[in-house]
RNA sequence: GGAAGGGUAGCGAAGUGGUCAAACGCGGCAGACUGUAAAUCUGUUCCUUCGGGUUCGAUGGUUCAAAUCCAUCUCCUUCCA
């Protein structure tokens, strides 16, 4: 099978399980596609995977916090572990809930050459108008100065190519009711707790690194305040809880008008359903 | 039993005669998204057939006009007994 199997949806649908049990089945490697597991040394908050079972995980563990990685680095070494997967004769299967990830590997995602500028001495709205004259029909808001930068920051490109497909790929996601999914999200953020999350936390926070590995993730930042003794542990962990649910439902408002997906309702009781209707889905 | 303060939209909290369907924050919902994407940013949030309708503990009153003033009732908090 060449094609691609995408296993993606909101966080705590079960993304993971199914796609070992899919890539056993199809004698498959996985690419992660979760922003946060690329970095080593983040385990319990990113939720990463504990028992690979032997199947072969690229692009997981492959930075330390101190270094950078973006889309465009994820995009390369996407294609190259695709070609690489291929020419075994194995298949493809990514799972995450990176959508941008996804979109930038398997998509005609185009990146040119970064001009970079200090942009410091601009309020927001000059730089908005900086941005109107280079591209007048720009939709980014004049309050999203990151988005601004950036934009100013790349050549100016008509075709982004973010709507053409590159692969023969199946998108699947993973959904739940969202009371449901909400409470499991909750459920999982004690469960983390149990698991040593606050040591693993606290220790990113005594290391004194705060870069874009560290403070980007839910599960470390929030904690910062409680090590400061500045804030209770329940509220800390009701911020991650919060973030947590904040996340699913921009997870899902991307997957919803970016990718055309298959989704699957979860059947948290008997998973075994959840993996029969991936199948059918897949040799559909 | 006495004294004081207070009950405002899902929650917190402003407002103390008209410009109030009621600031602001939170939460919820919806949305944008090519280099931080677990990020960043936006909209919306009493009901509505979009004409309007019904709200600010309850009831009654004053007024052209009340969340705002008066009376009674009710509930809560704190203090004194």
């Amino acid at each position: 099978m060449k094609k691609i199997i995408v296993i993606t949806g909101p966080t705590g649908t079960g993304k993971t399980k199914l796609s070992l049990e899919l890539a056993k089945k199809y004698n498959a490697e996985i690419i992660n596609a979760d922003s946060t597991q690329i970095y080593k040394g983040m385990n319990i908050a990113t939720a990463k995977i504990k028992d690979k079972e032997g199947i072969i995980h690229h692009l997981m563990d492959i930075k330390e916090i101190t270094e950078a990685y973006s889309i465009y680095d994820y995009q390369k070494d996407a294609r190259k572990c695709i070609d690489e997967i291929h020419q075994k004769g194995k298949t493809v299967i990514f799972v995450g809930g990176t959508g941008l990830y996804i979109k930038a590997a398997l998509f005609d995602y185009k990146f040119s050459e970064e001009v970079k500028q200090n942009y410091d001495m601009y309020s927001n709205e000059e730089l908005y108008e900086l941005l109107k004259e280079k591209e007048p029909n720009t939709n980014i808001h004049p309050n999203n100065r990151k988005r601004i930068e950036r934009a100013l920051s790349r050549e100016n490109s008509d075709d982004i190519g973010k709507n053409t497909l590159l692969y023969d790929t199946i998108f699947i996601g993973l959904t739940a009711n969202r009371e449901i999914l909400y409470d499991k999200i909750n459920q999982r953020v004690d469960d983390m707790v149990s698991e040593g999350l606050l040591n693993e936390s606290e220790n990113i926070y005594k290391s004194g690194i705060r870069s874009k590995a560290v403070l980007t993730p839910i599960g470390y930042k929030e904690l910062f305040p409680y090590f400061e003794g500045k804030e209770s542990l329940d509220n800390c962990l009701d911020k991650i809880k919060q973030n947590s649910r904040r996340y699913a439902k921009r997870q899902y408002t991307f997957f919803r008008h970016q990718m055309n997906i298959t989704w699957i309702e979860v059947d948290y009781e008997h998973f075994e359903n959840t993996i029969k209707k991936a199948i059918s889905v897949i040799e559909k």
